[in-house]
DNA sequence: GTCTATATGTCGATAGAC
DNA sequence: GTCTATCGACATATAGAC
């Protein structure tokens, strides 16, 4: 019947944009008082909605938050972005190491958000129980996991152009994983322990790729700073 | 009176047992099931006291978890501690270095418990509201706070006689504040991320310390794996 | 002084009425 | 499809028993 299918149709748009209400409500709320302050009743205050709705379109708070650390995810890759478009390796390395950093000293809640899926509980860090991508043959939603490593193919695209030009003297997929592991733990120690985070994380950037790949501006010159740094 | 200070001296002694008493349980109970199963029920239960006995000897959660996280840190430094004291340079930087991974990696609930401490709310991040210690005018139990940059201090010493030998050629406050966040991010990122740590922390240290320092081994030997790694 | 009993208000989640 | 009512667990505060 023409007239089910059609139904069916309006039930799933109305579900989506449902759900989109929901995920931009707690988004704002994330943002404005920090995860901790999300909670099932304030969302559903925020939307007019009463709690139990909610879990007509999310199993629980848990699949909301890493809804919206998919959604974070996808505003830091779409913040760099931009600064993959230089053309010169060592300045876009540059550029996009401190982009980076900014974007997460920038959003301490988003951030936080992007990397808080997922612990292991009871001591073993068990496999992050692989959850079945895709549901059938589809070729799967739009947005569904968008590719995880796609931020770290951007760096190591990157450093294997400059490694290469300056002698490949190192395993480029491992200094691209050493690369983002020195920008993740800048932002999380700048967030979360600043009294060990005794040096701004720009010029500790700096630092950690001018020894790797040498100085960028010629030697004597001041230090150039301009890359972005700090947009909150 | 001097019966009047005995009696002094015997309540804060207890009170400082019944502290430990407390941190003992609460620190078995994080380490099996993780920081955030702690409750203060199941913390008194384990104990054998009501809930609100609790609070006679800390403030609430917060404090024990910060207290724990000192504890924690305690433990970190304690387990580098040995090999702090390895002659040549670069395999002390080395050692330390995987040390570090192999304890964050090893106990991940003990060393989320020592980064947790102190988020901002709201997105400022504001001070961290510098409570009011001691009871009354006693110098406040012992292990205070325990300088926290120490073990940034053990990084820095070690990486300024390294690039002093080999030519001062970076700041080296710098890099051992790049190195410590290196480490930090490899942890962490193991921890919180696998799919996002694509090859294993032991690996990506050593290219991170390699690209540098220079490679630690004679070229072209095997790399070497004596450094500890995934102490589980 | 030390601890328990109890009360208040929060939370996530669910069952069932409309 | 949405809401009301409610459950069980939680942090915390207070009063008072021993």
């Amino acid at each position: 019947m023409a007239t089910t299918e059609r139904k069916i149709r309006e039930t799933q748009a109305r579900t989506l944009s449902q759900r989109e209400r929901i995920l931009d409500a707690a988004s704002r709320i994330v943002v404005r008082e920090g995860f901790a302050a999300l909670s099932m009743r304030k969302l559903a205050d925020a939307i007019g909605y009463s709690p139990a709705s909610l879990y007509l379109y999310f199993e629980g708070r848990d699949e909301i938050a890493e809804a919206l650390g998919r959604e974070g995810y996808m505003q830091l890759l779409a913040h760099l972005e931009p600064y993959a478009q230089e053309a010169d390796a060592r300045e876009r390395l540059h550029a996009l190491a401190h982009a980076y950093v900014a974007f997460g000293c920038g959003h301490p809640q988003t951030y936080e958000l992007i990397f808080m899926a997922r612990k292991g509980r009871s001591g073993q860090v068990g496999p992050p129980e692989r959850r079945a991508r895709g549901t059938a043959g589809v070729p799967d939603a739009p947005h569904e996991h968008a590719d995880d490593a796609c931020g770290v193919q951007l760096f190591a695209a990157t450093l294997s152009e400059l490694t290469l030009a300056s002698g490949a003297r190192a395993d480029c997929a491992l200094l691209a994983q050493a690369l983002l592991a020195t920008l993740h733990g800048a932002v999380m120690l700048t967030l979360a322990r600043a009294d060990f985070a005794t040096a701004a994380p720009g010029p500790v950037i700096d630092a950690a790729l001018d020894a790797w790949f040498g100085t960028r501006a010629a030697p004597g010159a001041p230090r150039a700073a301009k890359t972005p740094d700090a947009t909150p």
